[in-house]
RNA sequence: GGGCGUUUAGCUCAGUUGGCUAGAGCACCUCGUUUACACCGAGGGGGUCGGGGGUUCAAGUCCCUCAACGCCCA
């Protein structure tokens, strides 16, 4: 490139960074420069980071800002560092999330469920909904300059992620890691699917607590005839296999008791009595019943058997600590295929379990006449049949919490259901190795322990989902009655043309019931023939389904396929040059809440079928809160889109702002106020009507509503989730937040340093350097880019972003347009220094953008394009051409020799010195316009300190030094500054205002007294100086230089006073 | 119920291994448009570090306890 002679003035550069139209070009700019592909080069150290794919059920909020802005920054870093650099984008499916918006919709809109749709109708409709909410995802994460390779993007849903899915199903069928069972899950009879818990409402009704009796079998003496159990649910007593005593009654009402009178103690006087009621109630039960629960303990540990009514079936009594002495008759029946908690209890006794319901919500053949009856009819039912035996004891009327389907608003009910598990035993194990030996780093560190608790319960994974959005599960399945039919078809599945161990595996699942009279009663089969096929074998498939085994219908955990992402992303299980060179990854960043559902099994999956950890290191970020602690989330709608904030301040005040949120520790709440942008009947100079632009708080109700008034002018105005066409039509409100106001001015004081140096870097050519023309400010600057740079990239590489950021932004606005650039202003104004101070101004802007760009990626680039007009050849040592583009860049690097804490410490001593000044000045309300002279009283190595510094007093205070030495005197009347090692006055001859001098002295004196106090306080500590005596010495100095300046303090208001 | 975390200025947050008068930004007050920037500059006021107890010469920092809030798992 041709450096042009190009110049430019004042009026042709804007003051504010027109972020907008800069962003755009820019976007193009680097798309079509193809800066974000990578391509595996052998040659070149990889770096790469599979994103975190976002959920396809909603546009993006800050939290996925946050996100996604620090992968940028990180790989942005990378890639100026020269690594073979790649950043994975894609999405994921998100199984029942998705359907169940879609199917949202479809009720509101059209009125319809997912069955008068039909499976193929449904899943086209998610589809579409994936195809536009995909677009919009990527879409943002574009705005935000988000450096994906975008040729690769993925799905977990696509083909390629697809064929991982199915190779890793069919590996772990084959290993018998994957087996059929059954599981209690929350069953919604009017959608005839399970459930999430998360989906799942509590809703409190009015219900009835029913007492039935169960006759004892064969009662000792002594024994009652009966046992007395009580419950919400009658029906359930059908597929009752226990009633459950407590195994230490007495132990377990003590603790209740203790409880409660914890409770008493901090309680409020107005509960105090209810409880002290309470209380005296169970001491009373205890008085009354204990002998009883006892009793009944010791016939359970002796075997005794009840027999359930109705069934005629034997049960046994046993002891689970599930029963609570302190409610009830203290005894529990248990009905584990019905009941969460029978269900916990039937698997620490070994308890059979039975399931009396179908899918549809009916009692089934388990339960002879009653079979048919709605789960409703037959709880009626069952109440009368008991009733009339006598064994109904009693009815109470009673609120009891109802479990409700947040989408069919139907009553769930818990059911045994068949699923397919994933058995986690090694695969966890190797999981928990792999991080508790190192090989994968969690930070911040202590977020292993959840992991390693969640694996370490090395409990199954359940893998089916009764959805129909999802990968469907590879098997296809036969029932078999009889050991003829079973051996006929595996015979015959063995036998197919199409059949290949190495693609079809078949597994044999026997009935779990050996009653062999009861299982044909009930119409289960001998044992079932499951087949799982590999990918890319349609053939095989449709023989199968000709054969007469149907493919499971459910779904497999949206999470499978997400566990597998590091490496399905990359083409596995071919072995491409991508996995070759970019597995293992080299980061990931993610949140909290999905460490044990997401990285846990990345990690086994990865170990599992790749032999390798997934990434090196996992870094989690905080969580964004909203303003009343609420995390951010899609289903909560509470979430900001970041689409908002770029419009209103720019993508790279929003990541900055991101990347300064990002601490160590804390989830970070994000108040933000909504700007009315209504129009008033004010009219501005060119008699264009003004917006209201009125600044308030969200509440919880705005901050999801479509359309919200505005308190001052009450109009009304849109808000991101305006949907209706009224709605759209309104005039959009902004979110408006301090943070991205302090961001969106830190972006503003960039470009207007930087408009600074274009306007003064015309017809530069880099001039040679002489040392002699290096001051002390180019060496204190110098000092400084050494410093930073090295810091920067040391707290970005250890995740520590707000620290990085706050490095950035003190140095950017403090060091170098504070002080650097005033500095350099004096300099450009004299030609013969000019030169040397354009060379250095380009040197330093160069090196600021480059190490603000992965955080400000658009300005950074768009000043970079103009210095590549300007001054192409830049640099301090040696100048060299830059790249055209600051993303392909070299991270700055620079000689670590030019850290100088002499000269720091130097630039210290003139900034306190010029404080002092300034302060002066504010306090005697000189304004700006006045020179005044002041003298330093000090010793001669601070003296010549300063004064290669002094002629800057004059332009950065308004201020001459007239004298400095041992031996100056303080002028007749002047203002005292008194400073470590020197003493500064200012000549106020006439213009002294003594009251305010006599009261900034009379602080300086108490602020003086306190520290002198304090440091001789700890001074006269005799173990404190004889444990830390360099510490002592420190101390010591500073005391004498405190007390020194005390003196001047009070000789100064002694002097003043006297003027009074 | 179990675990993790948080509580510092009006607001949002920093504060390394305990150690000099606890910091920043915003907001607030005073002053100021000298041609990079009013999305700016200079200066200022404002905190018994959630409550209580302990360890220590010394505690925002370590320990115990209580409270409130957030998240994950039951």
């Amino acid at each position: 490139m041709t450096s042009q002679p190009l110049t430019f003035s004042a009026e042709d550069i804007p003051t504010r960074f027109d972020f907008a139209k800069s962003q755009s070009q820019i976007l193009d700019m680097w798309q079509s420069g193809g800066y974000f592909h990578a391509t595996p080069d052998p040659s070149r150290k990889p770096y790469s980071i599979v994103i975190p794919p976002p959920n396809v059920t909603g546009a993006l909020h800050l939290g996925h800002a946050l996100n996604n802005t620090l992968q940028d920054v990180l790989i942005r870093m990378k890639r100026m560092q020269g690594f073979n650099a790649l950043w994975m984008p894609g999405t994921d499916h998100a199984g029942i999330a998705t359907q169940a918006v879609v199917e949202k919709r479809l009720k509101e809109n059209e009125n319809k469920t997912r069955h008068d749709l039909g499976r193929e109708e449904l899943v086209k409709r998610i589809w579409d909904w994936k195809d536009e909410y995909e677009k919009r995802i990527l879409g943002q994460l574009k705005q935000m300059g988000c450096s994906c390779d975008w040729d690769r993007t993925r799905f977990t849903l696509d083909e390629t992620c697809g064929r991982a899915v199915r190779r890793t199903f069919f590996d772990l069928f084959n290993k018998e890691l994957i087996y059929r069972g059954k599981r209690l899950v929350n069953w919604d009879t009017f959608l005839g699917t399970t459930v999430s818990n998360d989906e799942v409402d509590s809703k409190t009704v009015q219900g009835n607590f029913w007492h039935f009796m169960y006759p004892v079998i064969d009662p000792k003496p002594n024994e009652p005839a009966h046992v007395i159990v009580a419950t919400t649910r009658p029906e359930t007593m059908l597929g009752d296999t226990a009633v459950a005593v407590h195994p230490d009654p007495s132990a377990a009402l003590d603790k209740v008791a203790s409880e409660l009178r914890d409770k008493l103690k901090k309680s409020n006087p107005n509960e105090k009595e209810a409880i002290q009621e309470q209380i005296d109630a169970l001491a009373e039960r205890r008085k009354e019943m204990l002998p009883a629960l006892e009793l009944l303990r010791d016939m359970a540990n002796d075997g005794r058997k009840l027999m359930l009514p109705l069934m005629d079936r034997e049960i046994p009594l046993v002891c689970d600590q599930w029963a609570k002495p302190e409610l009830g008759a203290g005894c529990v029946k248990i009905t584990p295929a019905h009941d969460p908690n029978d269900y916990e209890v039937a698997q620490r006794c070994g308890l059979p379990m039975i399931n009396i319901m179908t899918r549809e919500g009916k009692l089934n053949a388990e339960v002879g006449k009653y079979q048919g009856l709605t789960m409703k009819q037959g709880r009626k039912q069952v109440v009368e049949d008991l009733e009339a035996l006598g064994l109904l004891e009693q009815v109470e009327d009673r609120e009891i919490e109802l479990p409700i389907s947040d989408r069919s608003k139907t009553p769930i009910e818990p059911f045994l259901a068949d699923q397919w598990f994933v058995a986690m035993d090694q695969l966890s194990q190797s999981a928990m190795d792999a991080v508790t030996d190192g090989r994968v780093k969690i930070q911040p560190q202590r977020y292993e322990n959840g992991y390693l608790d969640w694996l370490g319960e090395k409990r199954d994974w359940p893998v089916s989902r009764q959805l129909w959005w999802g990968h469907r599960i590879p098997v296809w399945s036969h029932p078999c009655f009889t050991q003829q039919e079973l051996d006929a078809t595996i015979e015959k599945v063995k036998s197919l043309p199409e059949f290949n161990e190495d693609v079809c595996s078949i597994q044999s699942e026997p009935c779990p019931e050996k009653d062999e009279e009861k299982r044909i009663k009930l119409e289960l089969p001998l044992a079932t023939v499951h087949v799982c096929v590999q990918s890319d074998n349609e053939a095989l498939e449709n023989a199968l389904t000709d054969a007469g085994l149907e493919q499971d219908p459910d779904v497999l955990d949206t999470w499978f396929s997400s566990a597998l992402w590091p490496h399905s992303t990359l083409g596995w299980p071919e072995q491409t040059e991508e996995l070759k060179h970019f597995y293992p990854t080299s980061t990931l960043i993610t949140s909290r809440d999905i460490i044990s559902l997401w990285v846990a099994r990345m990690v086994l999956m990865g170990l599992n079928n790749c032999g390798e950890i997934p990434f090196d290191n996992v870094y989690i970020h905080p969580k964004i809160q909203d303003a009343f602690g609420v995390t951010m989330s899609k289903s909560k709608g509470n979430g900001i889109d970041p689409l908002k904030v770029i419009e209103r301040f720019g993508a790279d005040a929003l990541r900055f702002a991101m990347a300064d949120m990002c601490t160590e520790t804390q989830d970070v709440r994000l108040p933000v106020n909504y700007e009315c942008p209504c129009l008033t009947d004010k009219k501005d100079k060119q008699g264009n009507p003004i917006p209201c632009g009125n600044s308030f708080p969200q509440t919880k109700k705005t901050q999801i509503a479509p359309r919200v008034t505005c308190p001052q002018c009450k109009q009304d105005f849109a808000t991101q989730w305006a949907e209706s066409e009224e709605d759209v039509a309104l005039p959009a409100g902004a979110v408006l937040s301090e943070r991205f106001e302090v961001s969106r001015n830190f972006v503003n004081k960039l470009w207007n340093a930087s408009r600074f140096a274009m306007l003064n870097l015309e017809g530069y050519t880099p001039a040679p350097i002489n040392e002699s023309d290096i001051t002390v400010e180019d060496r204190w600057m110098l000092s400084r880019l050494a410093t930073v740079s090295a810091s920067v990239t040391d707290k970005l590489e250890r995740f520590k972003y707000a620290e990085a950021t706050s490095e950035l932004y003190e140095f950017a606005w403090n060091h170098f347009c504070s002080f650097y650039v005033e500095m350099l202003k004096d300099r450009f104004a004299d030609e013969s220094l000019r030169p040397h101070a354009q060379r250095m101004m380009a040197h330093t802007l160069d090196c600021i953008l480059r190490l603000l760009h992965p955080v400000m990626p658009f300005i950074t680039e768009e000043i970079w394009q103009i210095l590549a007009k300007l001054c192409p050849e830049r640099g301090f040592e040696s100048v060299a051409q830059q790249t055209a583009c600051i993303i392909a860049a070299d991270w700055p690097q620079l000689d670590q020799g030019w850290q100088n804490p002499e000269i720091e410490n130097q630039f210290a001593l003139y900034q306190s010195t010029l404080g002092a000044l300034r302060e002066i000045r504010a306090r005697q309300n000189l304004g700006n316009k006045k020179k005044v002279k002041f003298s330093i009283k000090c010793e001669s190595d601070v003296a010549s300190l300063l004064e290669p510094l002094s002629s800057y007093f004059g332009s950065m205070a308004n201020a001459d030094l007239v004298e400095m030495g041992a031996g100056v005197k303080p002028p007749e009347t002047n203002a005292t500054l008194a400073k470590p090692n020197m003493e500064i006055y200012v000549d106020l001859d006439g213009l002294i205002d003594v009251g305010a001098e006599i009261k900034r002295l009379e602080k300086e004196e108490v602020s003086l007294t306190k520290s002198i106090s304090g440091k001789e306080r700890q001074l006269g500590n005799e173990k404190f100086v004889a444990n830390k005596p360099e510490l002592a010495a420190d101390i010591r100095v500073s005391l004498a230089q405190a007390q020194e300046q005390l003196a001047a303090v009070s000789e100064a208001l002694k002097k003043l006073r006297a003027k009074q």
